[in-house]
DNA sequence: CAAAAACATCGAAATATTTAGATATTTAAA
DNA sequence: TTTAAATATCTAAATATTTCGATGTTTTTG
């Protein structure tokens, strides 16, 4: 029923959550109800905007997030299906 | 129940994670009957002992292995609970 | 259409990680 | 007790990542 991943995107998604900024924007598009914008994210950090388009962009390249373009905004969710399978996978490591 | 990781700790798992090498070998003890021995690991890589050593010490230090001292030997297992409590810490992302 | 807003991309500097070889330490075996 | 085996540590080179500023693109607004 979950999808499965293979160690390549194991090790992609694992290098995406090894980064303080990006566990923490990770955490806000969690808690968030609706989706969350890139500028949303960008106000909690003091970082260049350039830095944190780099960092959303791994955090896309590793299906962690769902990017929806609306007009000039960008808009985000959890890839829920990608990471119940990450954590399946480390679950699978203690069976 | 299953114990709780900060976010400091999930940074250094996910970083320990996300390395070919040590998903490697995390899969390797994960699949063993008994006790891996740090040579055991070593012999399926064509690594330098010392770059081993550091791959294994990283591991160890993000908790995701435990190490067993035995006469000149290393033994590994799986850190179950703090593996537990990683996925946990994934899965709550998303809900 | 010109200006602004939101985001992406490029280039370069700063920093961190990976790797191997040399050497050290600890324990077992001869 | 010398030697060998297993692992750790140190140093340095190679490589990768992070970060910013400058600039580019796209879309909205005046």
């Amino acid at each position: 029923m979950i999808a499965c991943l293979n160690i390549k995107q194991v090790e992609k998604i694992s290098k995406a959550l090894g980064d303080p900024y990006r566990l923490k924007i990770m955490n806000i598009i969690s808690k968030s109800e609706s989706c969350v914008q890139c500028c949303d994210v960008s106000a909690e950090f003091n970082l260049a905007q350039s830095t944190m388009s780099h960092h959303l962009k791994q955090l896309i390249d590793a299906d962690l997030l769902i990017a929806d373009k609306d007009g000039r905004n960008l808009k985000f969710v959890i890839n829920k299906e990608v990471c119940a399978a990450y954590a399946d996978y480390i679950n699978s490591l203690l069976l």
